[in-house]
DNA sequence: CAACGTTACGCTCTTCGTAAAGATG
DNA sequence: CATCTTTACGAAGAGCGTAACGTTG
């Protein structure tokens, strides 16, 4: 058994049960690919690959087990680069942050420059996905990091993925200078639904979360424009439009704007930081989260991730 | 890099830093040990080893982090196997249980005797052990499942080896038949205190639990035999020479004594099963857990395997 | 017949063992 | 000088690519 034989594996299941496909994606010969899985069918004895008439069909329920055994091999395989670069100094070092539009354009700007600045080096990449994609986007290795809006319940920590619960995201509602509600010094549920309400997609965190207080309060808060970004929000409330409510670190500087503090209103969402339980933690990595949540100190990542079950409450 | 480089990196590190004594490990010559681990070096480009005047004297840190990651993937390519060996069906397979006096003894004897009718082709093997080795065995990989007896609130679980909490060990006190304790319905702790007292080691388990018990209570109750297994315990009482109090199941057909059931009288103990988290789950080891452990039935075990952080309580 | 997988053949580079040399306590 | 590691050299073998063949939609 050899590594190239699970790195061929892994490819074929990528390139989709494509042979010649997958032996492109690893610069070999195709005819190579072929001799390579028969010969580590031979080795342990079973089929891998559902064959019909010479073409290549599916995994055999084996050939399933073994390619997820590939896939976890072949990623810590990976991470013996990561620990050489670290081992090196020299602070290289490469760092994939998969995020949602909040914390791309307004959570992690600063701790990017920061990082930036301290790991000069450590050449950082951004990809802002949709939220759904997160997780698997970090379970497979695709970022390093994923950071999300959660709510305060659910924690989707898995035997891989392990998710550290950051900052709770202060949130205010947004409204024009001259607007009546701007008067306020503080507010109610109750307030905003005498105007038309801008908000969140209802699916998201941040809009579930303001159905879920809305109907808790047995008011309607419908939102009459359905955003997927604050930004978006905030341009229909500069126009005169209504009532929003975002994060309050979206409207910094935003002094067209009235915005009073509505935190309180809602249940609490905090700034995730997920990523795989056997990533290397390089001191780059564990200083990005710290900045970016400045709660989780790189000892305590460790420990969450390698004490899962200390969760479990003393009573 | 290739698996066999790993392979002679782990074997360095078993034979003690003795490149010569690792070569024979694996069947090579020592000269290939020098040059692959030489090659290793060069291409992750750090050093592993630490040499001194052409000896080996310890491995760097980043060497020990790349040891580490060696047996980790080394495992999880032995299992490998263990797939290929399942899906090919046939039955075979092999189950290493390393546990204690008690459990070996006792309560593992018909659990044992149902996987040999039910698998008859799996090759058993238990290894009796002293309890504190249990925890080293079962992570280093060289027994499946660690039995052993747990109080109720430790788990011991971490990151690689989880713990499953089993069924409660019931206890008796045991006496000779014309003892006057075996004049009494139930029994509490203070009738203990006039009679000699048999016990365990008050440094193991079960003997930690009497004497937290006792102390709780404000009692005198130390053991005037502190016996490591609970065979020694019936055989002092049976002489005649105190009461003793044994796991219950020690005492089935032991016609001579009179038992009273004790178990009220202390903190509950478990029967704990432990195994690591990426222990590739064939149909004998679930069902040899469930054997031990009625509670763990295979889909149980796979998800407390798997979703460790589920435990966290939910206000 | 186009696309895909398998078989056949021959080359090359890797890996290994033996032998010898170097280093150290 | 006995023990352990490194270097040198030559042979065996694994792995690969090209080419040809087989199969199917």
């Amino acid at each position: 058994m050899t590594l190239q034989q699970l790195r061929l594996l892994r490819a074929i299941s990528r390139a989709g049960l494509n042979i010649s496909a997958a032996s492109g994606a690893l610069n070999t010969s195709q005819p190579n690919v072929s001799r390579q899985i028969k010969a580590l069918e031979a080795e342990i004895g079973i089929e891998l690959l559902m064959r019909k008439k010479n073409r290549i069909v599916g995994f055999t329920t084996g050939g399933r087990a073994v390619l997820q055994q590939a896939e976890r091999i072949l990623r810590q395989i990976e991470t013996i680069g990561d620990i050489a670069q670290d081992a090196r100094g020299g602070g290289e070092g490469r760092l994939i942050v998969a995020t949602s539009h909040l914390h791309a354009r307004y959570t992690l700007l600063d701790p990017f420059a920061r990082l930036r600045e301290k790991h000069p080096k450590v050449e950082l990449l951004l990809i802002q996905a949709d939220i759904k994609d997160l997780p698997r986007l970090v379970q497979d290795g695709e970022a390093d990091l994923g950071i999300s809006t959660g709510d305060a319940q659910a924690t989707r920590s898995s035997a891989e993925v392990a998710t550290l619960k950051g900052e709770v995201i202060k949130r205010s509602a947004i409204m024009l200078r001259q607007h009546p509600l701007a008067a306020k010094k503080s507010l109610s549920l109750a307030d905003l639904t005498h105007y038309p309400f801008i908000g969140y997609n209802p699916r998201s965190v941040g809009g579930r979360m303001i159905a879920d207080a809305a109907q808790k309060a047995g008011i309607d808060l419908r939102p009459i424009v359905q955003a997927e970004d604050s930004d978006v929000i905030r341009a229909y409330v500069e126009h005169g439009l209504g009532v929003g409510i975002v994060p309050t670190v979206c409207i910094a500087g935003k002094t067209r704007l009235h915005a009073i503090d509505a935190t309180h209103l809602f249940a609490a969402t905090t700034v995730d930081v997920s990523l795989r339980r056997d990533l290397y933690l390089r001191s780059y990595i564990t200083d990005f989260i710290q900045m970016a949540s400045p709660k989780w100190s790189a000892s305590a990542i460790k420990r969450a991730l390698t004490a899962p079950a200390a969760k479990a409450r003393k009573s």
